[in-house]
DNA sequence: TCTCTTAATCGTATATTTGCGATAAAGGAT
DNA sequence: ATCCTTTATCGCAAATATACGATTAAGAGA
């Protein structure tokens, strides 16, 4: 593409956008499962978990949290995990605002 | 990649990720909002609206359609689209599921 | 200090996405 | 029949994403 024009889309289009993206793979959602059922932040075990190399699982935590949809700690030698509860409402209610307003000005068409 | 391994995971989890990857750029967002407010089923008129070139914008509604976001019927020489509300609602409730799955189980930690 | 464990980053290969112009297909209008 | 409008598709270029192994960084423990 000769230059991608995602900027000129309304600011929260692509914030939007962005938090779908973030939750684009299945090992992110994969990711965010093991987070929520270990109960605490880990780390290395979600890499036992996944069928993925352990660059691999690093990479898609870093999208995780440049997505703002997960926090990360050092601690240590090793990193702890746990999901930004925040960010996360805050796209669910816009997905479900954005939902609603589809739905209620929308009749029957095709 | 030697090989992506988006089949590895769960169904659940790869139509997940399908549904997300479908709402995963700005003008996408931008045509179901359109295709909404417009209250009927519009076609070409989206190309008005959209910083996007024809072809362009008739890729992101094939991708759309493949997703199951939308459906699509020809109408003589015009194409008319429409949101399609039952797979919405499915994957909004799952995604609702997930985050209050998520929540639930969680203790705070970091 | 030296080693071990853990995790981030670099470099690289390949696949996918995004975008456009050009072209094709398919009805409608004259 | 011929043109016009509308939209899908093809072919291509460039940007991103995905994945891995190798390496680096950084603390823990002997």
């Amino acid at each position: 593409m000769a230059i991608h024009k995602k900027e000129e889309f309304s600011q929260k289009e692509q914030d939007l956008a962005s938090f779908a993206k973030a939750l684009a793979h299945p090992a992110r959602i994969a990711i965010l499962k093991v987070l929520a059922q270990k109960n605490e932040c880990i780390c290395g075990d979600i890499v036992d978990v996944l069928p993925l190399a352990q660059s691999t699982v690093s990479q898609h935590l870093k999208e995780l949290k440049n997505a703002g949809l997960i926090d990360g700690t050092i601690d240590g030698p090793r990193s702890c995990y746990c999901i930004n509860w925040k960010a996360f409402e805050k796209f669910n209610s816009e997905f479900s605002f954005l939902f609603q307003k589809l739905k209620t000005t929308n009749a029957k068409c095709c």
